[in-house]
RNA sequence: GCCCUAGUGGCGGAAUGGUAGACGCGGCAGACUCAAAAUCUGCUUUCGGCAACGAAGUGGGGGUUCGAGUCCCUCCUGGGGCACCA
């Protein structure tokens, strides 16, 4: 017996996979389908990080478990190569992004064939592969046919860092994603996707799958959807109107004054009846100025200016109230201005504070000059709403002003509509041309892909402008509507477009007729389970079901949802307990734990490390405990004797951990599966023989996780075939119950003792053990117990006094 | 401020309302060895005690229950998300 020499035998197992294929998904097969899904990679530089593995191997396991219960499963991989990470590396490098990007991925296949996943390789997809974006061109040009592409002047965030506009999404606190400088708002012409036409199913659809709950609420909020009315009021000066949102309708009686955006379009209409001009377009001069971060400054104090000679008249009182512009009111939501209730809202509440405007009370409950009184009352001081409750002055309101053509109700969300240009180089040309004669025309099918022209200097300009434009020959174009001249359009996609569909592509790679062939796409869709994580869950994975909505609204893929089922890993940490980075020197290269330990010692500990749910620090203690479980598995082909009987104590420890690793695989409960399989061998190991089947059988349960050991010892066993297309074992009840059990005994709920009685024994036979030991008596003091509490098996308790 | 999440030994973590600490790391003692590594055996929540045993114990405080790490209320702390969204 010699010891295991890893990479020789990970190097074998993985040559005779790769030459077998036992992983090709035979899409058109007569079995059950399953369609399993992680996230595929951007490409860095830096290679594949400890955490890609964290999820890859999760679902490597379900993969290689569910082949071996006789599913056809679909378990992909490919680059999702386009964005400005790699366009940031190769200006710094010099070196053109198709080069780096096409030695980025052979790193990462490396990387990942080394660790022995099971992806069926054949499928390997890339979004910067013309073959591909071509579909991702193609599905955009659906959504421009649907309505739901628009280019448009709007008020966009741009990172004068990076040079480019950022998504809603890509705006974090105010700061950019990428390099968390500040964020400017500028207006600018871009292309955006209407998400907020299906905002409100993609809220409600969320019923219709099953997501981790983390994910639906934080996609719910994101949406955000608030119920409310829409008011109009009229300004007393003329016959022009402003049209409020608020969800809180009953309070109109106690709307003392209004705001405005400092943007609102109005003001500049209102600028001859302004008397105190210069003011107000000095404030909206700093307004304009003022990064997103300063003015969601949530502590900092509330500013504004009066709308001199302008009131408008609240239409529940008639009473005139002043206007005002204040950067606490933002033009993008709602419409950009708001009937003020100082009584009843902090933020009006501070305002009004502030500038000494009138805060009337008009519900029961609070003390309005204190504070702002947000809670539920009675209304008061409200005329035809006294004396209704606030849910039912909201209605009662919202008639009123239907009737009286002044308001209706109104649902309004905080998702707004996707910024999709981005004035970058390295990303899916917009296959759309500007013809002075037609406006913006899509190009027909047969031009597509568009491809992304070679361009020398493919750096960002400082005006703002794209790479591209500097192409004058490329730009300058025929309109494939009247042939006259026209322009092509010089943004590209942001990095998300080509992941909206991806895992539609792993179903038909090749088709160049289509991006899948439909047959298939009507039998594998809805992806079955996808793991990915909890950063993607307002970017990625609510824009890729806004496009399969969109796909699907047009008739092009089946069902309404592309994922069925969701769940998320929690993050690998440092061995400091900190985010691995490189600033603070804790990064773990998967190469070298695999050229440590082997593959298979990587997957199982990552599986290990903790529950997966939760982020787990790095330990090169447990790593070295798990090598040291897998050696154990290793040494036990030295006990194999084919002439000895299985022992009892063998064979129930083989079936409790048939029992328990499945069932926690099913619930990713990976880290006490592999405690169970680290069980069964302990139990193995007392004897001094071990029959060969029990150990084969041990190596499907241990193939998920360290497949390249399975499938030595299953053939050292003797053993035809390959493990992994083995069937998945069963076990046999009988053998997962013992004759006997020991329970506890309790006096007061407190433990005194434990008693091993036979299994099923009656109540009265435990009671009666119970009484008879020692600690019991001692515990009870001659007392006479007044009740006994007997759960058959599992405890008794005496309770006395 | 709002919405999620978590808080258990020296450490990672286990526990369908029923013996808290499985499994692993680390530590201690021993075996093997000239020695070391590797391997194997035993012990290892804390406090008191030679021991038997006793007491305390799952972030704090209340509650429900024969019985609470688990359920309810409340507070504290960490992590994540959203945030002047009317």
């Amino acid at each position: 017996m010699s010891d295991y020499n890893f990479q020789e035998i990970e190097a074998k197992w993985q040559d005779l996979w790769e030459k077998q294929k036992p992983f090709a998904c035979d899409v058109l097969s007569d079995k059950k389908k399953m369609f399993l899904l992680v996230e595929f990679p951007y490409p860095s530089a830096q290679g594949l990080h400890v955490g890609h593995p964290r999820s890859y191997t999760a679902l490597d396991v379900i993969a290689r478990k569910r082949r071996m219960e006789n599913y056809e499963v679909m378990y992909g991989m490919g680059w999702d190569a386009f964005g400005l990470s790699a366009e940031v590396y190769a200006v710094r490098t010099g070196i053109h992004p198709r080069i780096t990007t096409r030695e980025n991925i052979n790193n990462f296949r490396r990387q990942m064939k080394s660790i022995g996943f099971s992806f069926d390789w054949d499928r390997e997809i890339d979004t910067t592969d013309p073959h591909y974006y071509k579909w991702t061109q193609w599905m955009f040009l659906q959504m421009v046919k649907q309505g739901l592409a628009y280019k448009g002047p709007t008020q966009i965030n741009y990172c004068p860092n990076c040079k480019t506009t950022l998504a809603n999404e890509e705006v974090i606190n105010g700061g950019c994603e990428r390099c968390h400088g500040p964020v400017e708002k500028r207006i600018k012409e871009q292309w955006m996707l209407k998400i907020t036409q299906y905002a409100d199913r993609l809220a409600q659809e969320l019923d219709t799958v099953n997501y981790i709950s983390p994910v639906v609420d934080q996609q719910r909020n994101w949406i955000g959807r608030s119920e409310g009315a829409e008011i109009t009021f009229t300004l007393k000066e003329n016959n022009a109107s402003i049209t409020v949102f608020t969800t809180r309708p009953d309070t109109i009686f106690g709307a003392s004054y209004m705001v405005l955006a400092p943007e609102h379009s109005l003001v500049d209409t209102l600028r001859p009846k302004i008397s105190n001009w210069d003011a107000v377009e000095a404030y909206r001069l700093a307004a304009k100025q003022k990064t997103d971060i300063d003015r969601s400054d949530v502590t900092k104090e509330k500013t504004g200016v009066p709308l001199e000679g302008i009131s408008v008249i609240n239409p529940a009182t008639n009473a005139p109230i002043p206007v005002w512009i204040s950067d606490y009111v933002m033009m993008g939501y709602g419409s950009g201005a708001i009937m003020a209730v100082p009584g009843h809202d902090d933020r009006d509440w501070a305002f009004a504070k502030k500038f000494h405007l009138p805060i009337l009370d008009v519900i029961s409950g609070g003390n309005v000059q204190e504070s702002a009184y947000t809670g539920d009352g009675v209304l008061v001081n409200s005329g035809f709403l006294n004396g209704l409750n606030v849910t039912d002055a909201k209605a009662r309101m919202i008639e009123w002003l239907q009737k009286h053509d002044m308001g209706s109700a109104k649902i309004n969300y905080k998702l707004r509509d996707w910024i999709f240009s981005r004035q970058r180089y390295w990303g899916e040309p917009i296959p759309m041309v500007l013809c002075q004669a037609c406006g913006w025309v899509p190009l027909p099918d047969d031009q597509l892909p568009l491809v992304l022209p070679e361009l020398e200097d493919y750096r960002p300009t400082d005006d703002g402008s794209a790479p591209l434009a500097k192409l004058t020959d490329w730009v300058k174009t025929t309109c494939p509507c009247c042939q006259g001249p026209a322009e092509r359009e010089t943004d590209t996609m942001p990095q998300w477009a080509g992941s909206c569909w991806y895992f539609m592509r792993y179903l038909d790679p090749k088709n160049d007729q289509a991006f899948c062939d439909p047959k298939i796409l009507e039998k594998w869709l809805p992806v079955d389970w996808y793991n990915g994580g909890m950063e993607h869950t307002t970017l990625h994975l609510l824009y890729s079901r806004f496009w399969y909505k969109a796909l699907a609204d047009a008739g092009i893929v089946p069902g309404i949802e592309p994922y069925g089922r969701r769940t998320s890993h929690g993050m690998i940490l440092g061995t400091d307990n900190e985010k691995m980075s490189k600033s603070r020197g804790n990064v773990v290269n998967p190469d070298s734990v695999v050229e440590a330990y082997g593959a298979d010692v990587f997957r199982t500990y990552e599986m290990f490390m903790g529950d997966f749910d939760k982020t787990a620090p790095w330990s090169d203690g447990t790593i070295n405990g798990v090598a040291r479980f897998l050696r154990k598995v290793w040494a036990l082909l030295e006990k194999i004797d084919s002439s000895a009987p299985p022992s009892i104590e063998q064979e129930k420890a083989l079936h409790r951990a048939i029992h328990d690793v499945g069932e926690r695989i099913e619930r990713m409960k990976f880290n006490t599966a592999v405690s169970a399989l680290m069980e069964c061998i302990n139990a193995f190991a007392q004897a001094d023989s071990l029959p060969p089947s029990l150990l084969g059988d041990f190596c499907k349960l241990l193939s998920p996780f360290a497949p390249h050991m399975a499938e030595e010892i299953w053939q050292q066993l003797g053993n035809q075939g390959l493990v992994c297309q083995q069937s998945w074992p069963t076990y046999d009840s009988a053998l997962l119950v013992d004759d006997s059990v020991t329970i506890g005994v309790q006096v007061n709920g407190k433990l005194r003792a434990t008693i091993t009685i036979s299994k099923g024994a009656s109540n009265l036979e435990a009671e009666a053990a119970a009484l008879a030991e020692e600690g019991v008596k001692r515990a009870l003091e001659g007392k006479t117990p007044r009740k006994v509490i007997v759960v058959p098996d599992r405890i008794v308790n005496i309770v006395v006094g």
